[in-house]
DNA sequence: TTTGACCCTGACATCAATGTCATCCGTTGA
DNA sequence: TCAACGGATGACATTGATGTCAGGGTCAAA
């Protein structure tokens, strides 16, 4: 698909698509013209881009961690080099540090919430 | 205490602490010479702040939210608008959409590293 | 009293993500 | 063929969090 089908697709702004290949995130073939060309999974990817950047990763580090969510993950594993593997070790451990405090403040929110006497269901 | 303790208590450099005020996240009283003069509850709350602001919520939302936190929540609960209700419950759910999203991703990255052969234990 | 550590304010710089605009090319339907 | 639309590139602006620096007070210890 084009870029401005992958844009409705995704919710995501051509710029920010534009963006995302410029720092190594996704990928694009190119049409006769010079046309972007992205393959059906580019949507699920940049849907998880997005995630991520909205829970304050950065790019740099969404970059070392998306081949970890590779589809056929057996496939396409390949040079893992020691620093590779503690860089990645210390994402996840950091990403459960903000799980956390997510979590913690998720639960205040909604108490407070309840204990305000609105919003009595709805963990 | 001054701002240089409550720095070191919370390891936040001083020019964030002024910005967290400034951005109506903190207060602080004023010394007889001009100096801030932090309570004790300041640090947990530049704390809570930080992490909150790691995990990708600006200031703004920190703001609505950080009522939800004082500690002794029965007191100071006062005037909450519908509006306020609203604006809490889009809050408290956009938190759960992102320890969705981080709790997917950190499974993600656990799993490759146990499927490459490093990193046996530690969930 | 002088020095050094700490504080104040305010200005400017930076960085990443994102918005906006200008200019040009390609495709397609009236 | 021309208008309209979508695409491409590149430049510039903006916003939010942060770094850094300049110029100027406070205060305690030497």
């Amino acid at each position: 698909m084009r870029i401005g089908e992958l844009s409705k697709r995704t919710g995501t702004p051509v710029r920010m698509l534009r963006y995302y290949e410029a720092r190594n995130l996704i990928v694009s073939e190119r049409l006769h013209n010079g046309y972007r060309d992205y393959d059906d999974y580019v949507v699920d990817r940049v849907r998880q881009i997005r995630g991520l950047l909205d829970v304050g990763l950065p790019t740099k580090i969404i970059r070392q961690i998306l081949p970890c969510l590779d589809s056929p993950r057996t496939i396409h594993m390949p040079y893992l080099t020691p620093d590779m593997v503690a860089a990645l070790e210390q994402v996840r451990d950091r990403m459960a540090e903000k799980i956390e405090v997510l979590t913690k403040n998720h639960t205040a929110v909604g108490d407070y919430l309840r204990a305000a006497g609105f919003d009595a269901e709805a963990s």
